[in-house]
DNA sequence: CGTTAAGCGAGACGGTACGTCGCGTCTTGCG
DNA sequence: CGCAAGACGCGACGTACCGTCTCGCTTAACG
């Protein structure tokens, strides 16, 4: 997570107040409203600090995005891989649901087309990672008789993500349980799943 | 589409000119670089004109995208409802494929948390037409016994168009023709649809 | 002392506004600690604004400076040419002598070293005027008798507002009338004219 | 012209490289260029020992000044008055004609009026001294009965180093020999001295 | 077939935030 | 323990755009 120059020095109480200042101000005006000016005045730190150390404003809120997400989504196998994806999927939901992480990823969406290290970035440290284990999974349920051998994993996964990204990004945000459980349903249907 | 107050006395020229350029602009610079003093500028027109007609960058470029859009990705009705979605789809793949018009939409998806007036501006007039006119399809399609009486349409169009906008928030397109049919099979084999 | 580009558009206010708060500032807090933000904010006035009509913190003070020195130190030609060198001279002390104008011109004439272009405006609207002036008036009681045909009145002048300009510079402030008195009359002995 | 608390252990190398760089930065960038950052960057030294060893950089450059000036302008007495005075003279000039020292000259008066502390120190090493002196050698001359018994010889001094100074501020330096020859006759002639 | 009010270009204006620079203070670890 | 290295809070820099606001000018509709 360290976007940083390597650095001894690097002061920790300065990164934490600038991440917290981060999403505190995403909440309470929304991810277009916050500067970094504001970022560093709430923060207590001067924005030559912020600048160091983060190239952009959508760097300081995808490392403090970053913290939190991988803990909010485990990825356990327990045997039910209908249950674990709705698991795994209603941990995202959730997290997008409360502020201040909806509004901030969905801010950190809007700079990928304008920025292309961020893209990079955050392919490489969100995106990438999480989908590769929802196709891990997958594969373990696959080996395991409950999908057949000949399907798509990867296709599966964007069927699971998509319709999650497509409410998020058009501000339709998914409602929790029951829409989750019949995405996930539906998807392994059209793997060819034996129903259960 | 006109979100002026009524004028007889509107300078059409001046309307074309400020869709070219803010085009124009997306495409050289990308959406977030892209400003109205800019577009005021390469257009030949003053600011205060831009100002006059439209309430912000967003809905500029929005007008000058709905125009397009909509005569790209038709709804045809052929009988063969995986045939007539591999169509629909592929145009709307096509058209997010080319500048400006990608970058432009993604831009204006950015928006739409930090807008509330545009995010229901484009919902009204891009999102929930084209949905309704692939739930349509779906019916049509459902009233001639290839789908089951008992499918989740909307579902169905989410899960269609949900990868779509994945890949294209994320910057992973969609590679045309192959990836669409194998999402139009398996959202269609997940409602229960018979297999051609 | 225009030192804009041509507009027929500028607001005077402002530029009233600009220059009185400039002149407060050095006052209150002297040459070296005014800055174009405090200007800007103490007139109501953005920065972009001053910066549109004026180069430099320099170029706001001179402008200032001047429009007020050149009242201050009339040359007359009441026949007596030692008695008018020291109505001039006076009046240059004592504007040199009262905040603002002192530590303005102070800075001012810091600037010169730094700043080519500033150097060049103070030499032709400021000092090369003021120079002439005295010349011309030296050179009338030449004409009249009073100073002998060959003198040399450019080192004249220059022997007169030179010792004004190393006080100034060191600070150390000549002390009104006896001081200027003497000095004239010495700078005049040096040039062989009649004593009085 | 030591400035520092007194120490034992202060490192010689590290003094001569910051007022070498100080002296290096003074001609290629103008005084108003110079940094402390950038002399300690030049000199291999951290800012931490300037600002131990010197209160600002007009010091700093004050002390390289101050060492080099004393030995230019010597004092000699060869029972002609007009020619030491023009010795001394010639040497100031010299001085203030080659870069650094002009530049960095002018720029330490520019402190003066922001700096009561740096002007104290400037008139108690600089100026008093070599005014002292000039006092001084004219007082000699007085006493050899070169110059009237009562003859203003502060003001002498003055009419002496003001065109000089009037002209090293306003950036016409004085053109040696010849001007400073004129300058020397007049200023012996306005204080009643017989013609040579 | 003028008159007159609008739309228009141009661009100045008060603002906010940008990203950079240098200040003077401070901490860390090497020699 | 003095030093280099350099992070830090601070605050000003000069720039870019924002959205609002006159200005004259053209220009089409109505009287």
């Amino acid at each position: 997570m360290n976007t940083s120059p390597s650095s001894l020095r690097r002061s920790e109480s300065s990164r934490r107040a600038t991440l917290d200042a981060a999403l505190d101000l995403c909440t309470e005006r929304g991810y277009g409203r916050v500067t970094i000016e504001a970022i560093a005045a709430r923060a207590g730190v001067s924005k030559k600090t912020i600048y160091r150390w983060w190239p952009s404003k959508s760097a300081v809120l995808l490392e403090a995005f970053t913290e939190m997400l991988v803990s909010a989504t485990p990825f356990v196998d327990t045997g039910d891989i209908a249950k674990d994806l709705r698991t795994h999927l209603t941990g995202a939901v959730n997290v997008l649901a409360v502020p201040p992480f909806g509004p901030a990823y969905a801010g950190i969406l809007s700079e990928l087309h304008h920025d292309d290290q961020l893209a990079e970035t955050v392919r490489r440290q969100l995106i990438d990672p999480r989908f590769d284990e929802a196709v891990g999974r997958l594969r373990s349920a696959q080996e395991q008789g409950q999908i057949p051998p000949d399907a798509d994993l990867d296709l599966a996964v964007e069927m699971l993500y998509g319709p999650l990204y497509y409410r998020h990004v058009l501000r339709k945000p998914m409602q929790d349980a029951q829409d989750v459980g019949k995405l996930v349903d539906h998807v392994l249907r059209s793997l060819g799943a034996a129903e259960r």
